[in-house]
DNA sequence: AAGCCGGGGGG
DNA sequence: CCCCCAGGCTT
């Protein structure tokens, strides 16, 4: 299936990318490994679009791995969120103190050592030393996957080993001894401008005539969908505690599984009494003030339908430590974006 | 090898 | 509504 793949596909590539690549990314001026390092991170599962206002936010306040090693675990948790996949924002942190700790704040150069930091991998590895250091390394991102896998005309399902392994040998092989960071960017930025997942811009791609799947017709059939299961639905209370000054109490979830380690409402489990939780697990009095009406968000393998309920403050709130508090309306932290959608919903800013 | 993680954008 | 996106970690 990839014997009769092309050979070569660098020259042309980089002809192209000189003339049509993406140069005004703010990762590449100036490509420090640092600022490399945090984009690839924001980029994964992200779109570039959605990533840019994110990042040089994220700069501002940490301009470098130093100030980030620094920083506390919330700084950085309310710089990621709405980013989502908030698991890469703790592995950003750890790695970073790590890099301190362990290279005086200086990237390694090789792609094993990257990859024993937390949050990086094999793509994400190779991405590093080629845009930052020239050194020469495989990238399969997203956008590189879908052009090889045309150029090969791979058929297998994305997802799968049959899919992933012959990609790594074609990347390999495609992977040029030199202009490596210019290599890297061209091969993402053919994917993502005209090598896309849907209407393939094939008449302008400078790599056309040595693709299989454009001299087969077969570019809208690769890659091939993947297989889509059900999606399942699940429901969850959460409080919204108000005080008589407004502030509303706040937890801050737990480092592992969803929103992990984000401020957010508190859940009351289904089958709880709602004074009787309260009591227990805020020693506080409330008085139930209704229903909000239910907000539906989409995750990737289930549909989350959030019942959120209204609740006053009986007494005087006490200070909280730890994993609850209260925070006032303009001195939230960062909170996942349902949540966020919830506590901004017209018919809860009139009473908070 | 397969499942899981979040939100946004586009058709 | 559907699908995918500069993937990696866990099991």
């Amino acid at each position: 299936m990839t014997d009769d793949a092309p050979e070569h596909i660098a020259d042309e590539l980089l002809a192209w990318f000189d003339r049509h690549g993406r140069h005004d990314l703010p990762w590449q001026h100036p490509r420090t490994a640092y600022r490399v390092w945090v984009a690839e991170i924001m980029l994964q599962q992200t779109q570039v679009a959605t990533v840019i206002d994110y990042f040089n936010a994220f700069m501002a306040r940490f301009p470098d791995v130093h100030a980030l090693a620094a920083a506390e675990a919330d700084d950085v948790m309310a710089h990621w969120a709405g980013l989502g996949y908030y698991a890469r924002a703790r592995n950003l942190h750890a790695a970073a103190r790590r890099l301190v700790a362990e290279y005086d704040g200086r990237f390694p150069r090789s792609v094993e050592s990257l990859m024993a930091l937390p949050g990086i991998g094999r793509s994400t590895a190779g991405a590093i030393v080629a845009q930052a250091f020239g050194v020469w390394a495989p990238i399969l991102d997203g956008n590189a996957k879908r052009v090889i896998a045309r150029l090969a005309a791979i058929e297998a399902t994305p997802g799968t080993a049959a899919y992933d392994k012959p990609l790594w040998r074609l990347a390999e092989r495609y992977t040029p001894e030199t202009r490596i960071t210019d290599y890297t960017q061209a091969i993402m930025d053919l994917g993502a401008t005209l090598c896309t997942r849907r209407n393939p811009q094939c008449a302008a791609c400078p790599l056309a005539d040595r693709c299989l799947s454009y001299r087969r017709s077969l570019q809208h059939r690769i890659p091939a969908p993947r297989r889509r299961s059900a999606r399942a639905q699940r429901e969850t209370t959460m409080l919204v505690v108000a005080d008589e000054a407004g502030r509303v109490l706040l937890e801050k979830r737990p480092p592992a599984g969803i929103w992990g380690g984000l401020w957010s409402l508190p859940e009351k489990p289904a089958e709880r009494d709602l004074h009787a939780f309260c009591r227990e697990r805020f020693g506080i009095e409330v008085r139930d003030a209704g229903a909000l009406e239910p907000m539906r968000h989409a995750f990737t393998h289930f549909e989350l339908l959030i019942h959120a309920r209204r609740v006053q403050l009986r007494g005087t709130a006490r200070i909280m430590e730890g994993e609850f508090e209260w925070f006032a309306r303009d001195a939230r932290p960062g909170l996942p974006a349902p949540v966020a959608r919830l506590l901004d919903a017209p018919q809860q800013t009139l009473n908070l």
